[in-house]
DNA sequence: GAGTGGTCTAGACCACGCA
DNA sequence: GCGTGGTCTAGACCACTCT
């Protein structure tokens, strides 16, 4: 069955082996998996072994399950993506969806500090995006955005982005985010700053920096995040 | 069993069960419970049963398992109460652990957005604690923390408040703190701000509207907590 | 009616903590 | 060595969806 010593459980090793399927491209986004019996039959353990792994992933919103339909790669639809974790609402609690406004992508060689925390594997190259994106059609976001350039090949010849960018990388680079961290602090306008989003230097914005983890808990994005809280609330849910 | 209407699965019944026993404090925190098999017989369902809920219940941090001895009712230590959520660090990753400053408790009439979001199951009154908190000795946080006065008879007298707010709740009014949500904005410190933390006026702020669950997904605290980030940031995982 | 996930059971064996 | 939770199995029946 298994040596005693690296031992996993049988449904971690389930677990395991759907993961890197899934990130394979085996099982592609919105694909409906094998029922429970077939994985079962397939993988030699039993349906409740089966079950526990499932279950797993899809309270890691990695799948959806459906009574009486089946098990199914989770897609990440837009709205979803931008507020699955943290999200942006009016004062009276109505989520709010950010528009997309001006975008640049750059290649440039990481920083120090970009390195340690993206996962490059090796590469010192990243892609920079940067945008504004707009609340009710006025700036009110500024985004810059740190990917490797070795995951994301290509990626400047894809601007202007029009999905959302989680969708993109699952999508055209087969990166499929499950969870982020973010650091949160106030900071005060700069020149810069208050040009991009039109307001005056000095006034309090919201920081955010985000890091971005993958199915497999690999950092594959580091974001900064401004924004002009005067309207509008992030919201943190637990 | 059961009949089709208002049927709820047998181990959200076991679930719902031995939640409210932990409320009513049947089991008290830091207690052991009956075992899997014992809890099975006393409710004639299976042991698996059983276990779906009291891993529920664990994944939610109400309870605590250890293999070979026994299943526990969590407790709030002074550390996790603060930290569990949200909590702060330093730039480079370490945590800190806010002290207590000072502090003043008062009674009075709620206001409407209070009562609002509060869930004060009709009465009108509530205390307002009023603290700053220090980082490094330094005046950093200011916290306004505002609760039901009928669930928390006597508040006033307990000042100055020396254990951590959740372990106050848990242990002196059975109240079993389990989630939060938060509203995060940036801000101007105002005059009195600013005379509070030792900052000048107009310096940027972080500000957290935290409202605060219980075991029974009731508003028991709603609390708004002004940060100078300057040397610290607030950190958010999930 | 056939196929899917959802619930529930009964029983086996393992790993851990403690006396 | 005993009691605990952790893993795993095999099989039953129910509820939902689609044809």
């Amino acid at each position: 069955m298994a040596t005693t010593l690296g031992f996993r459980p049988l449904y971690q090793q389930v677990y395991d082996l759907i993961v890197s399927q899934i990130s394979d491209g085996e099982y592609r986004p919105g694909e409906m998996l094998p029922s429970e019996q077939q994985l079962a039959n397939q993988l030699k353990v039993s349906q409740g072994t089966v079950r526990k792994a499932l279950d797993t992933m899809t309270s890691e919103k990695i799948l959806e399950r459906r009574q009486g339909k089946g098990t199914f790669v989770a897609t990440q639809t837009s709205e979803r993506s931008t507020l699955r974790f943290f999200g942006f609402s009016d004062p009276d609690g109505t989520a709010i969806m950010p528009q997309n406004g001006e975008e640049s992508i750059k290649r440039r060689k990481g920083t120090a500090k970009e390195l340690l925390q993206l996962d490059t594997g090796g590469s010192q190259d990243v892609y920079e995006i940067a945008r504004t994106r707009l609340i009710k059609n006025k700036p009110a976001i500024i985004d810059k955005i740190v990917v490797s350039a070795k995951s994301f090949q290509g990626l400047t010849k894809r601007s202007p982005i029009n999905t959302a960018l989680y969708t993109l990388y699952q999508e055209k680079y087969g990166i499929h985010v499950i969870s982020t961290s973010d650091e949160i602090s106030a900071i005060i306008a700069s020149k810069s700053d208050a040009k991009k989003i039109g307001i005056e230097v000095g006034a309090p914005l919201l920081m955010i920096q985000r890091r971005t983890f993958d199915i497999h808990k690999k950092c594959v994005e580091y974001r900064t995040t401004k924004v002009n809280t005067q309207g509008i609330i992030y919201t943190a849910r637990i």
